[in-house]
RNA sequence: GUGGGUGUAGCUCAGCUGGUAGAGCACCUGGUUGUGGUCCAGGAUGUCGCGGGUUCGAGUCCCGUCACUCACCCCA
């Protein structure tokens, strides 16, 4: 190992684009607040029987160990990094509930880590913003209608590609299958996950071998995948396919509901998608993939849906519904393409010349001055000709140069973006509001 | 975990059938002796991923290894 690598799977950014991540994460809390949702944040790790409770997600799992772990010892501690941030959701509340208030509102904005074979967008460790709500006992319907058009929100306020989100539900997925005769609705459901990947054939032909499905049964598998809508037209088009089932039922008129509100609230957002499955089985209601224009290599940059026994236990049983964005799976590769960048490099707002090191102390005064009212400075690092202070602004995108008076005359400031420079007064000058703050560009 | 590709200057890359390392951009200095971006002239920079082998000689060929990357799997 002769040289510093980077570690793939493992994204970290530069000071500039820390920026733009910080823009983007603080106008996400910003939305979720906005519609009531507090923060919370949960450790790290989780125990292992918690992590691998509700699938097969065990092989993705980080697990810890101690170094100085006893050899007798099974070697590793039971605890795991957790891959989401659903899961330790589940477990909150449940050692939580009885100090929570309900249905509870909370965000979450933290490090996840998954053991895989990292890709484009796909990342060892990574940031994901997850929204739930959940409710003691029941949950009801509407927040599977709130939950998109908070997440819509949020993502439309951020200078990113357009959003799509596609949307299905579960009843109406397993109510459909259920009501053809197949026997392992959950099997068909995962079969049909893979159109995209296998195409209507290879899907077929997986009905086929895993679901034990006849060529009438595959057909209208197939026939249901293909539907997809912006309103509620697609009830119609289900039910010309002469299937009927009580669960269907209801899943088409929770599918509509979501589906019509959208339509009215953020026109555009969502397309209802009856091929859309999502591989955890917990979900139990309305399910969500979203996709950004032109990044449809991505996968999904936002999904959840909703879960009614993820947190349960005993008599107790906590249903909710959320979303996840992949913040890590939208910035970075924005970031890598130049297509997101910061106004500046640092927060630095006026670069205070430094006519000779003599003179360091009055220019520390004069940072001080624009400091006390908001105004990020700082001294130049040495006593250069001036040209070469203020291209050490101009590498950084810092938009002001502060040129201390002497004998001569006052203190003047320079846009060295304009070339504009005239007399300022450090106790009252003040910036454009746009160039007080590194903004996302 | 399985399969393919790649590893040369800070960055992007060139280096033909082996002959002892190059370009562009960036950077530094000066022209302009305290107001930048242009231009001109100079300049610095590499364990050629790592280890071993073949050879008089390896960036180049062979083996191994590590890393990165793409696809599968799975997912944010």
């Amino acid at each position: 190992m002769s040289r510093i690598a980077p570690l793939s799977g493992f994204p970290e950014l530069l000071p500039g684009q820390r920026i733009v991540e910080q823009r983007v994460l603080d106008r996400l809390a910003h939305t979720f607040e906005l519609y009531g949702f507090s923060s919370i944040q949960t450790r790290a790790v989780e125990p292992m029987e918690q992590l691998l409770r509700k699938g097969e997600t065990s092989k993705e799992v980080y697990v810890l160990r101690r170094l100085q772990a006893d050899e007798s010892d099974s070697g590793d501690s039971g605890l795991g990094l957790h891959f989401d941030l659903t899961v330790p959701l589940a477990r909150y509340v449940l050692e939580n509930a009885g100090r929570l208030q309900f249905p509870f509102r909370r965000y979450q904005i933290q490090p996840c880590w998954r053991g895989e074979r990292p890709q484009e967008g796909r990342f060892r460790e990574f940031w994901q913003a997850d929204v739930d709500v959940v409710d003691r006992d029941d949950l009801s319907g509407h927040y599977e209608v709130e939950l998109p058009l908070l997440i819509g929100d949020a993502l439309r306020s951020l200078p990113i590609p357009r959003m799509r989100m596609h949307v299905n539900n579960r009843k109406l997925s397993q109510g459909f299958y259920r009501g053809l005769g197949i026997a392992d609705p959950m099997a068909a459901i995962r079969a049909v996950d893979k159109l995209d990947k296998i195409g209507p054939r290879g899907v077929a032909d997986l009905l086929a071998e895993t679901t034990g499905a006849d060529d009438a049964q595959v057909a209208a598998c197939l026939a249901l995948a293909e539907i997809h809508s912006e309103d509620e037209s697609f009830v119609d088009r289900v039910r010309a396919l002469g299937v009927s089932d009580p669960l269907l039922d209801e899943g088409l008129s929770e599918l509509g509901a979501v589906v019509t509100a959208a339509a009215e609230d953020a026109p555009g957002l969502v397309v209802a998608d009856l091929r859309i499955a999502r591989g955890l089985d917990y979900y139990t209601g309305t399910v969500y993939e979203t996709y950004m224009d032109g990044y449809a290599n991505l996968g999904s940059v936002c999904s959840g849906g909703r879960y009614d026994d993820l947190a349960s236990e005993g008599r107790n049983r906590f249903p909710g519904v959320g979303l996840s964005i992949g913040v890590s799976r939208i910035l970075v590769p924005l970031l890598n393409e130049g297509r997101l960048a910061p106004t500046r490099e640092v927060p630095t707002c006026v670069l205070v010349a430094l006519p000779n090191e003599e003179r360091r102390r009055d220019c520390d005064r004069i940072a001080r001055a624009l400091r006390s009212r908001g105004i990020a400075a700082e001294v130049a690092p040495a006593a250069q000709k001036y040209g070469k202070q203020i291209r050490f602004a101009e590498r950084r995108g810092i938009p002001f140069v502060w040129f201390p008076g002497d004998a001569e005359g006052g203190d003047e400031v320079r846009d060295i973006r304009s070339g504009e420079q005239s007399a300022a007064d450090g106790a009252k000058w003040s910036p454009p509001d746009a160039d007080l703050r590194p903004r996302i560009a």
